[in-house]
DNA sequence: GTGGTCTAGACCACA
DNA sequence: GTGGTCTAGACCACG
């Protein structure tokens, strides 16, 4: 349960997101929904970045805001592991975060003059899918 | 006629986003909701620049998107109105950019680790808000 | 891979459309006829701007034009690429703009009285020029 | 025949061209059909200007383009007049003029990706509207 | 007066 | 290195 073989992460070229923040999100998604189970080890910096083909900075960077976030925690000359879950956040700067992404959202789907109705159910389906780590 | 005085939008310092998409998620929205009414006419990009205290060539920016958004349409010498609603986007293109939202939204909220219902309902309160273009 | 080495694009001072307008049309003719395959790299903005003299700001323009049309998409920290073709108007739109580029081209040409058939054989030659992407 | 009364002239808000080019089209397509007899006398500067509710200056820049092409001509302290037909242009500012027309028109359709049939089938259309002064 | 274009030079995030 | 944003100031066409 300890050493991870592969981390499946893949990035997509013809994502908008940069290279950073899909490795940041694809992580945090597997953290949380508990398809990276707690304590295990993540890849070297060198190793993803050579798996990924990319560049060992942008690895780096991607684990450092993930150790900020309090997702993941380093050990001694052992490497990164899953962190124990926690109240990463407080409440104010949830709430603060949860602004923004509600405040652009909305922007960004205003544009396409779509049914609310419509615009909703798509979201429903989505967040659902993303639950099971409570649950389980 | 409908001159429009002041066009109160806002410029806020703290916000993330880059002053020229403040201005065109702002006015956008004012024109879906039909706060500014249709035909009526904008401040000058010199008079908006002044009143925002920012460079006239960052208004220029943001007007000339919602003019290629078909927002807005300009009249040579007279000034930018707001154009009559149509359907620009094919429904691929729509599709394709709700779920380019939907991905990010559920990317940047999946890290607050709040439960589902609350975020839905925080969304659906601020969706409704922009319905009322429909009945007006 | 697929590097673009110098994107022959001429300038013309003589000509009227503005500079960054003819940078666009340009590169636009040459992602549409696959004179510039999908997902090669277009030359920097720099790169670009000195090869043609001009200020990088005309040329970040065009490309930020090509890039909202959807010919173009970038990677962040990297570079701008050809993107993948799709159909981002709906027909509306596109009858629309039909019928301003015929109505323009008629009101201009009937200023010149030129027999009609001549006309129409002219553009017949230059639309035919542009049919090739669909076999290649 | 030589007074017109009213010289149906619209202006449309909604139109991308400058009131100017406007009036220059319409009253060049009413001569070129016929619709303006030959030797008949257009309203005044003054006149045209208020019956459109624009300003003077506007009608006076295009009346004075028209008079430069050649389509209209003044008679002294009199006004103006449609000028005999003869040929405006020399055959190398035709050819120039029609290769701009042209190349401007490619540029704008191509961005749409309609079938080349379609276009030029909506192109002949529009053209065989005004020819008719020639059969007359 | 209006918007539109171009130049020049600065600063930022990302890789 | 890459593109993206902003400021500053100039010039143009149109009304």
């Amino acid at each position: 349960m300890a050493r991870s073989q592969a981390l499946m992460i893949e990035i997509a070229t013809g994502d908008a997101r940069p290279i950073s923040k899909q490795i940041v999100d694809g992580i945090r998604m597997k953290v949380a929904t508990g398809a990276l189970a707690l304590a295990s080890q993540l890849p070297s910096v060198r190793g993803l970045a050579q798996q990924l083909g990319i560049n060992p900075n942008t690895v780096a960077k991607a684990y450092a805001e993930l150790t900020a976030e309090g997702w993941l925690e380093s050990r001694q000359g052992l490497g990164l592991f899953v962190a124990p879950p926690r109240q990463r956040l407080s409440r104010a700067e949830r709430d603060k975060r949860l602004d923004e992404a509600v405040s652009r959202f909305v922007h960004d789907v205003v544009a396409l003059d779509l049914p609310a109705g419509e615009v909703l159910a798509r979201l429903d389906l989505e967040l659902q899918a993303f639950a099971p780590k409570k649950t389980a």
